[in-house]
RNA sequence: GGGCUCGUAGAUCAGUGGUAGAUCGCUUCCUUCGCAAGGAAGAGGCCCUGGGUUCAAAUCCCAGCGAGUCCA
């Protein structure tokens, strides 16, 4: 860490006056204009000093700080910018959700590929952590929810040669260290209680100095100056254990905690009160909690006690409980019961803020991915409420912090959250009835629920422990929840290993000096005749790699896949089976060489191309029909399109239902018949993220400072397909299959032009195909077949009735069976070529008349049934075994009721021949 | 993306290779002025689909479809 110490020493510092000191208590190295401070002052080194003593001049809502900070930074210079959704999978694929302001500019912008929106750029960013899910409300200060006001400039160095999408230096960090100083003095507080804390900053493979701002001893900002990047050969050694070395850019990211700033514009006891005051209000009096004067004292003290200790999570907090319930001098318990319940609706109104960010920006619940987080913290809530008693319905409370986040889409999320509401309620109702079943049993053998059920209980049903100890108490069994018991879920999650990593394919020299292919596809994407020069070959394990200068070939990509055709020079025509892009060098996999040099002339399959066109064309459309019927949570999560038909998922809370089919198909069509036609533009990206927001990333987002849009009716989207010129070249849309890939996530099957037409008449053909077995029109087959089927049941039952009237006739005395007396009864012996139902049944019924059956048939091999009456000696079951034993097989059953059989029916009858001495030597036995 | 669990009567679920069951609901009858309830009888099952193993599969194995759940 001391090496980068020097990167402490700020201009500003010295122009002010500042001392640096090292805090006695932690160690840390920090910077004051106050000579005589001794600690750093952020706790434990120090206590809170603005609970009731507020530290700014006034009082300010959290909307009203939120002004305050960004029209700051607008007056020196900075550009405000929208913030980004919360998911954070929209735009990058190694992270769930925001967490920072930065995370709006990584991967692309950070690394200089693409320019940011604005440069110095100001921004409030909503971010959601779920690491602090269970501090939440118990620590005082901790929100899973929150946003991060900050300020970024991009720099680059003068002296790199590479090219970047920004140039030069905006400022970096002793204007940063001012601008910090002067909003603070700006509003009121006194600058010469704050101090900088240095704290290298390190995460995500990029690292560099950082600063912690602290004032009356909480944190209100970090000022991070990002430079370096995990280098192997880097000079600086930081505390993750990697070496560093600086990077060309170097980046301006900060971090003001907008509900910090509030919190200590106010002094409130914790932090919820400041921030959402009139919720807290609401779910307070709707858990009907009604605190006397001297106990709603006694919890402000409580909560100041706590805000002073070193409490860092929940587990401090139990452990901390003690000392404060001593220093209150009143009991544990009964400071618990007083605190725990507004724990709990602190929590709830903070998990209904981040319900409002995640619902409002669209993720749609689901078992998977950031719909899972949303699922979880959604049960979470339910849960709180039912705990303390907050019976308003949970998609008003969403509401409440969706409405004070201003989201428009407040129907779409009050839906959702009734839906996963009414989800989570069977969830439970099938676990109860699960867990009392299991809780009966084992109480009636007195043992307590074993451990691996109560994982299976909660890994593959999704019940807590607590749950199943709580119903278990009432049918009086025992449960013992184990202490490490989501270590023992996690190890049943384990797998044996996922296998090696696939090698990457090693980088050809040859290849990266090539320079990029010119697309010729987006020029005229109707055209599929063109000519090129061969820049170079590659011989493959299968077939050639031709590169050209220019190609009207599409390689695959977007879900679309690559063109096939043709290349022909004057004496050789090859085959192109594939075309892939690397780095904008497109490859045409082809199954013979060509001279490098030659010019040739380039065919694309046009009839493939065209159809390819018309289904990429026709999935923006389908999508978008998708999203003004459901609503604009639509999105969508992966298409492939093909020649005969394609498939686009997208998010959806419900299933997709005829009803919905009928209505997407409909209004596609019509879009289709509007023959509307369909542009391309390349817009600055961050125009068209200005215009459109980033619905237009559907298919993820492409790199560079232009993006190509896809215009088709109002849609629009960032696409690098091949579209027809007008909607009515698609000819008709028709949807062939709308099912559910994941619980969240829905995927429709269609085909366009002359592909629908092929997959309307395949089913057709099915229909007239039924309807001619079944001899009616097609119009009348479901009607017939319901019939049919009736009918069909019907006489199911009456052979089964049949066969019983049969069985007791010849029980009677009707059959042609061999009477034999063995020991005191007497035992029917007889062939009869019929089904094992017809067989049971005739013995049945000749058992209860008196006598043992040994019935045999040759009806699918040679199968025996032995029926014994009661009180007869014979095992049944040991007569089977022998005669099976005759024809090959084997067999067995209960001492008075057997079946068996074999393959050689040829040896039946003697078998059955040898019955009656089969039955003595049994009963001799 | 991976793991796990489950698909049996209208509903909820038993049934671990050998004649498909229970409870509730439903129908009819009896008791009652009527209702709640009680008594009696009865109807209601391609045991999710398709393969495989076996003399024999609701049951075991594989695949698919459907539902649920946990984790990243």
């Amino acid at each position: 860490m001391s090496e980068l110490a020097d990167e402490y020493r700020l201009e500003y510092f010295e122009e002010e006056g500042f001392v640096r000191k090292e805090c006695p208590e932690c160690g840390n190295h920090f910077w004051t204009r106050d000579e005589d401070r001794v600690t750093c002052g952020e706790p434990p080194c120090e206590e809170y000093d603005f609970i009731d003593d507020p530290g700014f001049d006034q009082a300010y809502s959290l909307a009203e700080m939120r002004e305050v900070f960004l029209s700051f930074f607008e007056d020196h210079d900075h550009e405000r910018i929208d913030p980004y959704p919360v998911a954070a999978n929209r735009w990058r694929d190694d992270v769930l959700l925001t967490q920072a302001s930065i995370y709006d500019f990584q991967p692309l912008v950070t690394s200089g590929e693409t320019p940011p929106p604005a440069n110095p750029l100001t921004v409030s960013q909503p971010c959601i952590r779920m690491q602090d899910i269970d501090n939440v409300g118990k620590t005082g200060r901790h929100t899973m929810a929150f946003e991060m006001m900050a300020h970024h400039a991009f720099n680059t160095r003068e002296e790199t040669d590479e090219e970047y999408a920004y140039e030069g230096e905006v400022y970096w960090k002793s204007h940063t260290v001012e601008l910090c100083d002067e909003l603070l003095e700006s509003m009121g507080a006194d600058i010469t209680e704050v101090t900088y804390i240095e704290d290298p900053w390190v995460g995500g493979g990029n690292a560099g100095p950082a600063i912690e701002v602290i004032y009356k001893g909480l944190e209100l900002a970090t000022l991070v100056f990002m430079c370096m990047e995990q280098d192997p050969d880097g000079e600086y050694e930081l505390k993750d254990g990697n070496t560093y070395s600086f990077m060309d850019t170097y980046i301006v990211d900060t971090g003001y905690g907008l509900e910090r700033w509030t919190w200590m514009s106010q002094g409130t006891a914790t932090v919820y009160e400041a921030i959402y005051p009139e919720m807290i209000d609401f779910l307070k009096d709707n858990a009907g909690i009604d605190h006397t004067e001297a106990e709603a004292e006694l919890v402000g003290r409580a909560a100041r006690l706590s805000g002073n200790l070193d409490i860092d999570d929940v587990d401090d907090v139990e452990a901390a409980r003690g000392d404060i319930a001593d220093k209150l001098g009143v009991s544990v318990e009964e400071l618990r019961d007083l605190v725990e319940p507004l724990e709990d609706i602190y929590a709830i109104a903070d998990h209904c803020r981040t319900l409002a960010y995640m619902l409002g920006d669209g993720i749609v619940p689901s078992n998977v991915g950031t719909g899972y987080l949303a699922r979880m913290v959604l049960r979470r809530t339910k849960r709180l409420c039912d705990t303390v008693g907050v019976d308003a319905p949970l998609d008003e409370l969403v509401d409440m912090q969706a409405a004070r986040l201003d989201y428009a889409n407040r129907d779409t999320i009050r839906d959702i959250v009734r839906t996963e509401v009414e989800k989570y309620r069977e969830t439970l109702e099938r676990g109860g009835r699960r867990v009392e079943s299991l809780a009966e049993e084992y109480a009636e053998k007195g043992e307590p629920i074993p451990t691996d059920e109560l994982i299976e209980l909660y890994d593959s049903h999704g019940i807590q422990p607590d749950m199943v100890e709580e119903i278990a108490a009432e049918a009086g069994a025992d449960v013992d929840v184990p202490d490490d018991f989501y270590s023992l879920v996690a190890q049943r999650q384990e797998t044996p290993d996922a296998g090696a990593e696939t090698a990457d394919d090693e980088a050809d020299e040859r290849f990266e000096d090539l320079p990029e292919t010119e697309k010729l596809y987006y020029d005229d994407q109707q055209r599929t005749q063109f000519e090129a020069v061969v820049l170079d070959v590659f011989e493959r394990e299968d077939g050639y790699d031709i590169v050209l200068d220019q190609t009207m070939f599409y390689p695959e990509g977007g879900g679309q896949p690559a063109d096939t055709g043709i290349l022909s020079t004057d004496d050789a025509t090859v085959d192109v089976v594939d075309v892939q892009i690397q780095d904008g060098v497109i490859c045409h996999r082809t199954d013979d060489r060509l001279g490098k040099g030659e010019f040739v002339n380039g065919q694309v399959d046009g009839g493939r191309r065209r159809q390819l066109m018309r289904h990429h064309t026709a999935t923006h459309i389908v999508i978008h029909a998708a999203r003004e019927h459901f609503g604009e949570h639509v999105r969508q999560a992966g298409a492939q399109k093909g020649v005969d038909s394609s498939r686009i998922d997208f998010s959806h809370y419900d299933r997709v239902t005829r009803e919905d089919v009928k209505a997407i198909e409909a209004r596609a069509n019509e879009i289709v018949m509007e023959n509307t036609a369909v542009t391309q533009e390349w817009p600055d990206r961050h125009d068209a993220e200005a215009d459109h927001g980033f619905d237009l990333y559907q298919g993820g987002i492409p790199p560079g400072e232009q993006i190509r849009l896809i215009h088709v009716d109002e849609d629009v989207q960032a696409c690098g397909g091949t579209h027809v010129a007008r909607t009515g070249e698609i000819g008709t849309i028709k949807i062939l299959n709308a099912e559910r890939v994941q619980d969240g996530v829905e995927r429709i099957t269609f085909a366009a032009g002359a592909a629908a037409i092929e997959a309307t008449q395949t089913k057709e053909d099915a229909l007239y195909d039924a309807a001619a077995t079944l001899d009616v029109s097609p119009e009348e087959v479901p009607e017939t077949a319901a019939r049919f089927f009736e009918e069909w049941k019907d006489r199911g039952k009456q052979i089964e009735e049949l066969k019983e009237q049969l069985a007791s006739a010849r029980a009677g005395g009707g059959g042609s069976g061999e009477e034999v007396e063995i020991d005191e009864t007497t035992a029917v012996i007889d062939r009869i070529d019929s089904d094992m139902d017809e067989l049971r049944a005739t013995a049945t019924a000749i058992a209860e008349e008196g006598s043992v059956a040994v019935l045999g048939s040759g009806q699918g091999g040679a199968q025996f049934v032995v029926a014994v009456p009661d009180g007869s000696a014979v095992n049944a079951g040991d007569v089977v075994g022998e005669l099976a034993a005759k024809v090959g097989g084997g067999g067995g059953g209960p001492p008075d009721f057997a079946q068996g059989g074999g393959p050689n029916v040829e040896d039946l009858d003697d078998a059955l021949e040898d019955a009656p001495d089969v039955l003595r030597q049994v009963l001799d036995a």
